[in-house]
DNA sequence: TTGTATGCGTTATCAT
DNA sequence: ATGATAACGCATACAA
C-alpha cells in the first residue's frame, strides 16, 4: 500500500466495466441550461447520482437531431442507463430509445414505451389550479402563454389550464391563447403581440418563469399594465429568479428534489432487474409558490416601490 | 453490415480505452449551477468538447473536501484531462491536481502549478474600467461588493477597480467595500447593511451580476434609491437576466465562447504533448455591455416606467 | 487464506 | 490485403 501511494497508483475501473458489463455510468441527456430551471435540476441530479456511485457521462443536445448521434456516442461508452430532461415530443425519438435496450429515465415526458419510465410532475393538475387561483382574483381575460408544441408538459399546463376555467364557470372562448419558446424573450414578444391585437389581459398563466418574467417586464414598459395591479401573473417552475424582488413572480414548484428521488428509485429499480424492460410513471404534485404578481407576497404593493 | 445493424450491434469503446491509454474522456468539475452564467459556461464547454470528440464526465462540487474523493473517482476512469470553473483557492487543490499528472485547465484561476493552464478574464482591467466609467458618472462614494474571499478572480476585480479609483484621482479612502457570496441574497443583504451603517452609495461595481441585481432591488426597497437615477450599478458576467428589462444591468462579458475555445487550445495542446507537464494561461478581455443601469442603454429613463 | 489462469472486446502487431 | 495473436488491467473461478 506505500509503494502504492508513493507511486499514486489508481484502481483503473475500466477493466471491470469489461468485466461487469456495468460501468456505473450514467448518460444524462440535457438541453436548455440556460434555463435555469434545468441547470439547478441538472445540480440535484448530479449530487444523487454520485451518492448513489454512479458517475455522469453529460450530452447536451441543441435538437432531436443531434440526439441520435449523441446516444451512439453514450451507448459506445456502455453506460448502463440515461437520465433526460428533454421533453421527448416524437415518436421516433421513443422507438430509437427503446432500441437502446438500456433503462431509460426522463422527466417531464408524456412519451412512453418499454425501457422507458417517466417522472412528471402534475402539469395538468397546476394548469387548473392556476385557473382556480385566476379565478379567485376575478380575471375575466385570462391569456395562456404555451410553451413550444414540442413540449409536452407545457400541453398538459395548457390542457390543465383550459379545463379549470371551464370549472370556473369562465366560457373558454374568453380564454387567449399565444405562444412562445420558453424564453424570457418570447414572452416578452407575446405581450408584444397581444398589444398590436389590441388585448388588454387581466389575467396570464405562462408556461414557465422565464416567459412569465419576460410577461411582467413586457406588460409595464408596452401597456403600461402593473402587477398585480392591472394584471395577475403566474409561471411555472420556481426559479430562483421568481423571488428577485423586481418580480416577485407567483409560480409552481415542481419539487426537483422529489423528482430526482423518485427517477434514483426507478434507476436502481431498473438496473437491479437488468435486462428487463421497466416502464413505469410517477407523479409529482406541483406546489403553488404564491407571491406578488398574484397579490400574494404582498410585497409588491409595498409603498416603497414606486 | 446488414447483421450487425439487426443485432443493434454497438462497438465497444471500453476496451479501445485499455488498449490505447486514452478515453476521450474529460472530467468536467464544476460548482455553483444555480449561477446562470456557470450553466451558460457548462453549455458551451460541453459543446465545444463534443465537437472534439471527447466525452464530458461531470463532476459536481459543493466544496473543496468533496474535490479530492471527486478526483479519486474521475482517475479511476482514466480521463485524459480535467477542466474546471472552480476558482482554485487553496494550494492544496493545486497539489492533488497537480499530483494527478493529468493535463488540467482552470477557468479563472489564479493558482498555477505543473499540469495547470488557466483561461482568465481580464479581471483587473475589467476593475479598472469599472472605476473610470463610476468616475464618468461623478460617483463620489464607489462601492466595491466583493464576492467570497476564496475567489481570486473576484480579488482581482477588487484591486483592478481600486486601481482605477486610485487613477482618477479619488482617495481610495472614500472607497467602500462589503463582501457577498455571489447570489442574490448576500447582494440584497449587503445593501442592507450599508444602509444600516447610514452610507448612501452613489455607484457599485458588484463581483458578478447575481449579487448586481440583489443591489439593484434592495436599493429600490430599503433605500429608496432608483438606479441610474440615484446610483450607478455595474455587475460582471453578463449573465442574461442582466439583459431582463427590470435590472438592464451594465456587466462585463466575460466572452465564454472565446474563454471555451482557448481552453480548447489548450486541451488539445496538452493531449498531444502526452506526459509533458504543460502550464500556460491566457487572458481574455472582458467586454464592457453599457445597459440603463449605468445610464448607458437609456431605457431605464424610459417615461413609460413608473 | 493465498496464488494462478482465463476472459472481457477491442487495437495493434506480426505473419502469412 | 488478409488473418491470427498478444496485450491492455482487472474480476472471477478454480487450484493449491
Amino acid at each position: 500500500m506505500d509503494a502504492a501511494a508513493h507511486l499514486g497508483y489508481r484502481p483503473n475501473r475500466i477493466p471491470a466495466i469489461m468485466q461487469s458489463g456495468r460501468s456505473y455510468m450514467v448518460g444524462v441527456v440535457i438541453g436548455g441550461l440556460e434555463n435555469p430551471f434545468y441547470a439547478t435540476a441538472l445540480e440535484r441530479l448530479a449530487t444523487a447520482l454520485r451518492e448513489s456511485g454512479l458517475q455522469v457521462l453529460l450530452m447536451h443536445v441543441d435538437d432531436a437531431l443531434t440526439l441520435d448521434s449523441a446516444l451512439d456516442q453514450l451507448v459506445s461508452y456502455r453506460i448502463d442507463a440515461i437520465v433526460t430532461s428533454l421533453a421527448i415530443g416524437s415518436a421516433a425519438v421513443v422507438r430509437a430509445l427503446s432500441a437502446l435496450r438500456l433503462p431509460v429515465v426522463c422527466f417531464n415526458s408524456s412519451r412512453v414505451g418499454p425501457w422507458i419510465s417517466t417522472v412528471n410532475s402534475d402539469n395538468h393538475g397546476a394548469g387548473r389550479a392556476a385557473a382556480h387561483l385566476l379565478a379567485r382574483h376575478g380575471v375575466m381575460r385570462p391569456v395562456w402563454l404555451a410553451g413550444p408544441t414540442k413540449n409536452a408538459a407545457s400541453h398538459a399546463r395548457g390542457t390543465g389550464f383550459c379545463t379549470g376555467l371551464c370549472a370556473t364557470g369562465l366560457p373558454p372562448a374568453h380564454l387567449t391563447t399565444v405562444r412562445g419558446n420558453d424564453t424570457y424573450d418570447s414572452g416578452y414578444a407575446a405581450i408584444t403581440q397581444l398589444d398590436r391585437r389590441g388585448i388588454r389581459p387581466d389575467g396570464i398563466f405562462a408556461s414557465n418563469d422565464m416567459m412569465a418574467c419576460g410577461v411582467i417586464d413586457a406588460l409595464r414598459e408596452r401597456m403600461g399594465l402593473l402587477c398585480p395591479r392591472d394584471v395577475v401573473v403566474a409561471g411555472y417552475d420556481n426559479i430562483p429568479q421568481a423571488a428577485w424582488r423586481s418580480y416577485d413572480l407567483t409560480s409552481f414548484d415542481q419539487h426537483t428534489e422529489q423528482m430526482v428521488a423518485r427517477a434514483m428509485g426507478l434507476l436502481d429499480e431498473a438496473l437491479g432487474t437488468k435486462d428487463t424492460p421497466l416502464s413505469r410513471t410517477h407523479v409529482i404534485d406541483a406546489q403553488l409558490i404564491e407571491r406578488g404578481s398574484t397579490g400574494g407576497g404582498g410585497r409588491n404593493d409595498d409603498p416603497a416601490i414606486p
